[in-house]
DNA sequence: AGGGGGCATCGAATCGATTCGACGAACCGA
DNA sequence: TCGGTTCGTCGAATCGATTCGATGCCCCCT
């Protein structure tokens, strides 16, 4: 494999004056570029990253941190990490992927040896171990999910609160006046993960003022078991009818959007003719049987806007504390900013308006 | 940030020495190693990867080329991505996750630039560009998906002509005469992925000799037009009548896997009573609706064995080369082998038998 | 004619680990 | 007591790039 030796001695030159031909900081004559362009091409010369990263301390990678709790298989991880894979290379940087059981260790690891220049943080909890580790090693990193500390550090987000309070409203206006909201499971909300307890809040901001009841009910993996707590709720209406019956449910649980028209089929019900269906967070492209009304999970935005946020973080990080090392913490804690997503609520095949009367 | 030589320091030994206590390249003392272990505990020591790559050429990464034909989203890579990552993790390395659109150039480049010790393709062609840079470039990799040229690298696959052919037999045992097997799209067939050529084929192969007939469709990814085929299929039925009504579907389209019950609702089939379904290659525990006869795709097994094999090669390129520079490739062409994995039929809640004659 | 200032390039130091040859000490057997 | 091992450690070279100070050259202005 060739180095830059190689390439000056055949081209004529200094080794650092072909390096300042890759990647321009000194200014260099139209003759030598295009001599160290033909000797590079001769030889099929291309830098050693880590030559590289070690002198200059830049690796031109970023880390994504895709917690894994045991056992548990999420719907929108994959199309996550790659989008954001996908942003990465646009920005000139690639992917590592630290997936551990342990939640904060492969991040340690990886920001310690110096494998990526920042950090992207998936499946943020309202408090979370990770925000603790990059602070405290100076990290730059970004998050997709909206943390309890806004300011702690750059994220982006789904305004989930709002997209369920918009849910909520919308229906209303459409005459609705009982209806479900299907959150994510139990464990998610026990683990104070941020979009379940957004969403749920903004489910009973929504209702407010609009004289709509919103009761919520958790979601589980398994459809069958959906299908029967929907006939709880929907059909066998454990009060004995002392309210009137839900005419709408909102769907926020992402293993449950691909099989809850399996699962009303399963409890007897039909949409649009027995309930309006509304799926909040729907992975676009991925839904299942008819279109339905939907709040998306804008998958492509927020991949692109948190790696983003990371290299920009990374870079002032860099530019900023030659020198002084109390600037990393303090940088890192007010830079750079926040993006909330507002949700769009698009139409389905079927309509919003109330079941009859 | 300690290095090396602050650990020597704070030991009182020689930077040397502090290596040899972390890669156990020599014998130490019980005594040192004592005295290094507490510099670095004390120091937080943490070495860098760059330095540890320049010097060893090790990278302790794989890189994970995941091909993303534009626009097209692919339930199966996600989890694949994330299995792999685990996989690796479990064998020490981390995970560099490479997505191009051009198949090649991405592979190329982290090759060339040595971020990574081996590679694993997703996600193979028949005939694939990728495996013909990794030969070019003497670089170690491993293949999810059995191409045409079996001997050219090691891979691992689910025996898709066996699944497809099994189902088939399985169902002719049951009684069924007249069946349909529901293939990857068109486009993937054009494309020559090989699990869809190698389901297809099995599909034929196992109707062979049993008396049943297969008529082979093939899958979208809009959910309303698979229905429209599916209706077209067994309830207007193009011939008229002249052969038997089908009573058994096989679907091997993953995107298919998810919608397949919505999509029957909407043709008007009930399944076991109009029809009985079968699913081939699901992805475990994301089946949506009641759960259905089915052989599964063993992420997790098929990820574990590739990452197995691309270190393997990794490793035997490395031991054997030292010093004959033409050992490489010819060592990844008959190294390491390959690893076909035998599919099983999984009981659904539904039977296997026919619908009423 | 002489001095000042850019521009383009060179040479050498440097990043932080690994690895190999060498070397002192301890131990063994003859 | 002496030569030969073995064990544990040291020192120095090395991996392949980047980066900074120095330098030569040309041009322009006074």
């Amino acid at each position: 494999m060739p180095t830059i030796r190689d390439v000056a001695q055949h081209a004529g030159v200094a080794p650092s004056t072909v390096s300042y031909v890759f990647n321009g900081s000194r200014p260099i004559s139209e003759e030598t570029r295009r001599r160290v362009q033909e000797a590079v091409d001769a030889l099929g010369y291309h830098p050693r990253a880590s030559a590289r990263t070690l002198r200059s301390s830049r690796t031109h990678v970023i880390a994504l941190a895709l917690p894994r709790p045991a056992g548990r298989r999420n719907a929108v991880d994959g199309p996550f990490a790659i989008a954001v894979s996908d942003a990465a290379v646009r920005l000139g940087y690639d992917l590592l992927l630290t997936t551990s059981q342990d939640k904060a260790e492969g991040l340690r690891r990886v920001a310690l040896s110096g494998l990526a220049d920042a950090a992207v943080l998936m499946a943020v909890d309202m408090e979370d171990a990770r925000i603790d580790v990059v602070r405290e090693l100076a990290f730059p990193a970004a998050l997709i999910g909206r943390p309890a500390d806004e300011d702690a550090l750059p994220w982006t987000d789904l305004d989930w609160e709002e997209a369920a309070a918009l849910a909520v409203r919308e229906l209303a206006a459409a005459g609705h006046r009982e209806m479900v909201y299907l959150a994510p499971t139990e464990e998610e909300v026990a683990g104070r993960r941020s979009y379940a307890l957004r969403g749920i809040a903004g489910a009973a901001r929504g209702a407010r003022g609009t004289g709509a009841t919103v009761t919520v009910a958790h979601a589980v993996d398994d459809p069958a078991e959906v299908a029967r707590r929907l006939r709880g709720l929907l059909v066998e209406r454990a009060d004995g009818g002392a309210r009137e019956r839900p005419t709408a449910l909102i769907v926020q649980h992402p293993s449950a959007h691909h099989h809850i028209l399996t699962s009303m089929t399963d409890a007897g019900l039909r949409t649009p003719e027995d309930l309006t269906v509304v799926v909040i967070g729907a992975v676009p492209g991925d839904l299942s049987g008819r279109r339905l009304p939907r709040v998306e999970l804008p998958v492509e935005t927020l991949a692109g806007e948190v790696t983003r946020l990371a290299v920009t973080a990374a870079t002032a990080l860099r530019e900023n504390t030659a020198g002084d090392a109390e600037a990393g913490p303090r940088l890192l804690a007010d830079t750079v900013g926040h993006l909330l997503i507002a949700p769009a609520l698009l139409p389905g095949d079927t309509p919003l308006t109330a079941p009859r009367a």
